[in-house]
DNA sequence: TTTTATTATCGTAAAATTACGATTAAAAGT
DNA sequence: ACTTTTAATCGTAATTTTACGATAATAAAA
């Protein structure tokens, strides 16, 4: 017990989790924040603009990469990241989708 | 260690990365879905459809519930779910302007 | 009133997450 | 070669999540 049942569910629900997941913390959804703020991703000063040790920063951008929403080259002394455009888009896709398909309850309960 | 500094972030990343954490796990995605096939609200059925015990569909509900995302009234033997709108449009809508701050990267290093 | 159906909660266990300091690795600068 | 800078990884600890069976709790049905 406590590990997630991946298997049992379909690809489409397992792919938004994972990105969803992904986005499910303020230190990552800050992170993503910074990469977006610039058009250029030299960006080797994340962990100065956080609340949090240089270890506990890099452990994030671990998962963002792991889930796809960034990439990080080696560019030298640093490490240049950024977002990753395919997954990024994916992403805000199968969101969209999920949150498209509201429509308003017809019964009285709610 | 090993609980998130909530306080030391904006109320803008905490609000998206609570919605977002909901999110982040294939059952939820799949209520979620349940939820939002009918129009109507009563939906005492979920169990069946989830390949987990009723004891840990009834704690995904839980947390659906304390994100905010779905609401649970009780009709008479059943418990009736259905999304909250309010918090669904805020959680896409808190989304959507994260995805949308994209831009492609106009450095080669990606 | 007793039974049945439905959902929540409790207790428990395994696994994952979050966080940090210390260490390692790699490249650049001296 | 040695030092410095930058980022990843290791080791560790606390907390949280995931999952289940068993047990309440509640309301309808008999």
């Amino acid at each position: 017990m406590g590990a997630t049942k991946t298997e049992e569910f379909t690809l489409a629900d397992i792919t938004v989790a994972k990105y969803a997941k992904a986005l499910g913390h303020p230190a990552r959804i800050a992170i993503l924040r910074i990469l977006l703020e610039r058009t250029s991703c030299i960006c080797g000063d994340i962990v100065e603009e956080l609340p949090l040790s240089q270890s506990t920063v890099s452990q994030h951008l671990k998962e963002l990469k792991e889930a796809g929403l960034i990439k990080g080259d080696i560019e030298g002394k640093k490490v240049c990241y950024c977002i990753d455009a395919q997954a990024w888009q994916e992403a805000q896709q199968l969101l969209q989708i999920i949150f498209g398909k509201y429509k308003p309850c017809d019964t009285s309960c709610c």
